[in-house]
Formats: C-alpha cells, structure tokens, sequence
DNA sequence: TTAGGTGCAAACGTTTTGCAACTTG
DNA sequence: CAAGTTGCAAAACGTTTGCACCTAA
C-alpha cells in the first residue's frame, strides 16, 4: 500500500520535471513548495486552502504564484480543476490511473468520490454513437447525505 | 408536433405566473420580454445572448433585469443553470419532462443533448448505495466530433 | 398607495496580468 | 547573462447589490 502510494508519487515529479524541461520552464523554491503540498494534498482544495497550507512553510507566497503553479500543473495533465457550483475552483490530484466522479450533499457539502465502471462503459457507448473522441468526462450527482437526511426528520 | 411544442410552453408560462402569484410577484413588461425570449430560445444562452435578443425589442433593459429575471427563472425550477468551464454561466429552459446530458467537442465547442435511461439508473445505484437522496445530476462528456477529428487527420 | 421592479453605477469575489526586481541554468 | 519567475498591486472578469426613481396591483 505504501509502496504504491510512493510509487505513484515519483511518477507525478517525474511528469512534472519532463513537462518542465521539455518547455524549458525552471524548478523555483517557490514552485517546489506548491507542488509538493499539492501532491501530498487529499480532496479537493481550493486555492485558498493550497495558499494557506504552504504559506506554513513559505510565508511570502502570493495568491499569482499559486494560481499560476496550478495553472502549470493543469497544462501537464496533474491536476484537474473542479466547479462544484459555489464560485470557487477547487483542485484535486490527477493520479495516473484515477478516473473517479463525485457524489456531493447538497446541505453539508460532503463530496463523496466513487467509481462505477458500468457508467463509464455507457459513456463510451454514448460518445461512439455520436462518433466522438471522448477526451474526459465530469459526473456529479447532488443529492442529501444519510447524516442530514436524518438531522431533517 | 406542433401542438406538443405549444401545450409546453404554455405549461411554462403557467408554472411561472403560478410561481409570481404565490410569491407576490409583479408581472412587467421587462420580464415578459425575458421570460418570452428565453422560452423561446434553444440551447444554452449566455447572459450575453439573451441580453442582445432582448434588447432587439426593448433596448433600455440592463443586464441587472437579465440577472434578476434568470435568478427567478431558476428559483421555480424553469431554467438551469450550467457551466461547460469556460468561466461563462449558460442558461437553458427547463422543459418538465425533459432530463438530457451533454457532449461537448472540445475542438468547435459544440453541444449535443442526449439522454440515456441506462445511465441514469445506474447513478440511482450509485446514490442508493451511499444512502443519498439523488437530487440532480450533472453528466457532461467532453471529446473530439467527427467533424473536427475529419480536420484534423 | 405601497410593495415590488428597474436601470444605473458601484461593489463584489475570484482570477489574471503588467511590471520591476530577482533567480535559475 | 538571458530567459524565466516572483510578489505586488492594479486590472479584468462575470455577477450582485444599493439606491433613487418608476409601476403594477
């Protein structure tokens, strides 16, 4: 289990410096700091969260530098860039081999990520019967958590 | 024909006016034009398009009324809102029967509606399994079209 | 008559950008 | 040293709001 995890997270530096030699673009302080925190990150963080967590460790930090670093992270495919309907953007770590979508409560705002291969098996039917190329997909389904279904009755 | 697509937009016109008089609200010539145009419309508008239809026959009508108007649109469950991720929000009618997704070509932006019944029972599956209340969905598919993997090859 | 609606402009919150100073390779 | 990066503050963006005036009921 471990192992897997640390695999996984040699795999996201690994195409993060490919993707930056590549472009000639240079590995900063700054950036180093981003990154990390980004990749060792759970959930779905908004900027915010992601300014907050590293200027723990970095204090001078601006909000341009973190926009920016995730804006680099997104162009190599590392990270996804989320709208769950309340005006922020949130973040999350694109693993290699993850392809989950989301179940979020309406009241508390809980997001819940599951992964149902028979709904992606119909996706694919879908898009070929339309003859796309089907890049990516985006599934959320809102609704009301057990917890506050029962904080209602 | 015909008839079906004008018994439904009189029920909209119904649910509306049900909704304003319930709720004390006035019926003015502004939000006639709006709520006309936008029933009339096809698609996912911008506020931008609506705006520009609506001041072809009104042309004192601020974006604030376009807001305000989409606002109550929402609120009675006639329009919904969506975003395709280019920072825009698209407003499309809320016909009763009616539940489609989206595939979106990544390439010339276009937009086709589908429904797909299969699916949709599975994202039931999915709800129930975590014990949640499904309220809504959202399902979008982003790709490649024919016609634009044509130009491309 | 009065609660509600309008248009304008200003305010809002998030994100992007121009720029001078500073690093990295 | 050249080209990329940073932090700051200002700008930009879509959207919302305060307010004085207007209008439907």
């Amino acid at each position: 289990m471990e192992a897997h995890v640390e695999r996984d997270l040699e795999q996201l530096r690994a195409r993060l410096n490919e993707y930056m030699a590549r472009h000639g673009l240079r590995s900063t302080g700054q950036r180093r700091v981003v990154t990390e925190m980004f990749f060792s990150s759970q959930g779905h963080l908004t900027i915010e969260d992601l300014l907050e967590q590293v200027r723990a460790e970095e204090p001078k930090i601006g909000y341009a530098t973190v926009y920016r670093t995730l804006k680099l992270l997104k162009e190599c495919g590392l990270a996804y860039e989320r709208h769950f309907g309340d005006g922020l953007s949130r973040y999350e770590v694109a693993w290699a081999d993850e392809h989950h979508d989301h179940l979020i409560c309406i009241e508390c705002e809980k997001i819940i990520e599951f992964e149902e291969d028979n709904i992606e098996n119909l996706q694919d039917q879908v898009a070929n019967k339309y003859g796309f190329k089907l890049v990516r997909h985006k599934l959320e389904l809102y609704g009301i958590c057990p917890e506050c279904q029962a904080k209602k009755a």
